[in-house]
DNA sequence: AACTGATACAACCGCCAAGGT
DNA sequence: AACCTTGGCGGTTGTATCAGT
């Protein structure tokens, strides 16, 4: 038996969520939390996949999200965790605050690939694309056979790069099993900071999860009410744009309904 | 102005692991 | 133990927008 589709493909809505889509799944959320993605279309009455739901909301609609390009230092970060944890964007995303896996995924196959080539440095292995023995192998080779001085060679590589982006060590190979080494940066305090598991558990951005009790709030979310007041305020360019695409904002969510106390 | 190729990003697909029955 | 459900992940595709001709 083959495996069941996650939700009724025959009457499953594809495509890009127009807004009224997401005020219907942004008023679910707010009213019963993340809970059971599969039977968020039905409740909320949207024609989507559950999954679609989830990824809606997790990648574009989640409150706690960072809007527009990565900045140089969260893209460095990008750099240098993709270097010790290869293409485990989520565990990567998990280390920038109000980005998501999507996104760094995204912004990495779009920008910093390109970057890293440009600058002779292999995006996958982070190493120089071409190697270091080999190049030194090709001056020695050139010094034999010209005489030339090797002080004057003029190697492209990776000399600026080495500044601006710093290749991994060897304590930053990512292994297959899985068992990555997270250790701290020790040449960067800040980095430990984000490093470390700590950093993970108590991140009041981190909304998508159970509090220290394993519960969901009212929200879905472990942080408090106050801080969902807070993102309703600092958040009026979402509720802006909604209202430019002809939603009316968060009028119709009930403030007072916030405060329910049951999920379903 | 019209066309075309490049780019950026949202969304989908298939697979996998964990947990429940 | 076997099977099923669900959520999550990474790779890939689709599409809107931009830039160049």
């Amino acid at each position: 038996m083959g495996r069941q589709p996650c939700c009724d493909k025959l009457d499953v809505k594809k495509g890009p969520w127009t807004a009224e889509e997401d005020k219907k799944l942004i008023n679910f959320i707010l009213t019963h939390g993340q809970c059971c993605w599969r039977s968020v279309p039905k409740l909320a009455g949207l024609r989507r996949c559950g999954k679609s739901c989830r990824l809606r909301w997790t990648n574009y609609l989640r409150p706690d999200l960072k809007r527009g390009l990565l900045n140089e230092d969260e893209e460095q970060l990008v750099i240098d965790l993709h270097a010790r944890l290869g293409n485990r964007w989520s565990k990567i995303a998990a280390r920038l605050p109000g980005r998501t896996d999507n996104e760094i995924k995204n912004h990495w196959n779009t920008h910093i690939k390109k970057k890293l080539i440009k600058m002779g440095i292999d995006p996958v292995t982070h190493e120089p694309l071409q190697k270091p023995d080999t190049l030194h192998e090709a001056a020695n080779k050139a010094v034999n056979d010209h005489h030339l001085n090797l002080d004057a060679l003029q190697l492209e590589l990776p000399k600026d790069c080495a500044a601006e982006f710093s290749p991994p060590t060897e304590n930053s190979s990512t292994d297959e099993s899985g068992s990555t080494s997270e250790s701290g940066n020790e040449e960067d305090p800040s980095m430990n900071l984000v490093w470390s598991e700590a950093f993970l558990d108590d991140m009041s951005w981190n909304f998508g999860g159970p509090d220290s009790k394993g519960e969901y709030g009212e929200l879905g979310f472990s942080s408090s009410e106050e801080s969902t007041f807070s993102w309703l305020l600092e958040n009026r360019n979402i509720i802006d744009d909604h209202r430019n695409f002809g939603f009316g904002g968060f009028g119709e969510i009930d403030i007072n309904s916030l405060d329910m106390g049951g999920k379903f």
